[in-house]
DNA sequence: TTACTATATCAATGAGCGTTGATATAAATG
DNA sequence: CATTTATATCAACGCTCATTGATATAGTAA
């Protein structure tokens, strides 16, 4: 497969380059971490990496936007949880371009 | 496994997000692509991407540092090639940390 | 030696973006 | 209504880093 004459992978690579700038920054991969193993409400993630509440925010809406993860509103509270579906997605098209090199 | 309070899995997500961060920029995300094929000097690489000389000199030099490539010299030419076996491992890493949301 | 080629390095620029502080919004409570 | 809490948004700062142009280095050839 090549990488630099082939349109549609062409885009996928770069696709797959913004996913991985995405998941890249620490507080944000630490945050797909967190919420791997259950949903959680904002307070209970900025607390548990002990960042700044308006950064936790930010974060999410980074992640929020590139469709990674998904809120509900509960009362006061607005719980994230992952978008395994998109995740995978992304993931199966990192496989395909950086997979396989045993 | 928690994320933010042992001490260990948290420095791999820190570690992780470095590598994430190191691949992420689309350049070098398709030099590894290249390569991945087979090795290549670097002229054949700043060629087949459409980018300056120096400035894949600098991308092969940051893949370099990050120990995921490796390089020989034959002549004027330098080639270089992938180190599989280190980015297997940070990609076993990425699987730990995000993998298995299915 | 000189000339040419392949690659690396250095300095400077500029854009992207993570972080912070202040403020706004929305929901619940009294 | 006013107050408190949870979350989001906005503006500004500062730093990282991709990119560019120029130059240096090393190997080859004449």
């Amino acid at each position: 497969m090549d990488c630099c004459q082939n349109e549609n992978y062409c885009q996928e690579i770069a696709f797959t380059a913004d996913f991985l700038r995405t998941i890249s920054e620490e507080n944000r991969l630490r945050i797909l971490c967190i919420l791997k193993e259950k949903e959680r409400c904002v307070c209970e993630i900025w607390s548990e990496l002990k960042i700044p509440q308006n950064l936790a925010s930010h974060h999410l809406k980074v992640l929020r936007d590139f469709n990674l993860i998904e809120s509900r509103k509960e009362g006061l509270n607005v719980y994230y949880s992952l978008n395994n579906q998109e995740i995978n997605e992304h993931y199966n098209l990192l496989n395909k371009i950086l997979g396989g090199t045993k």
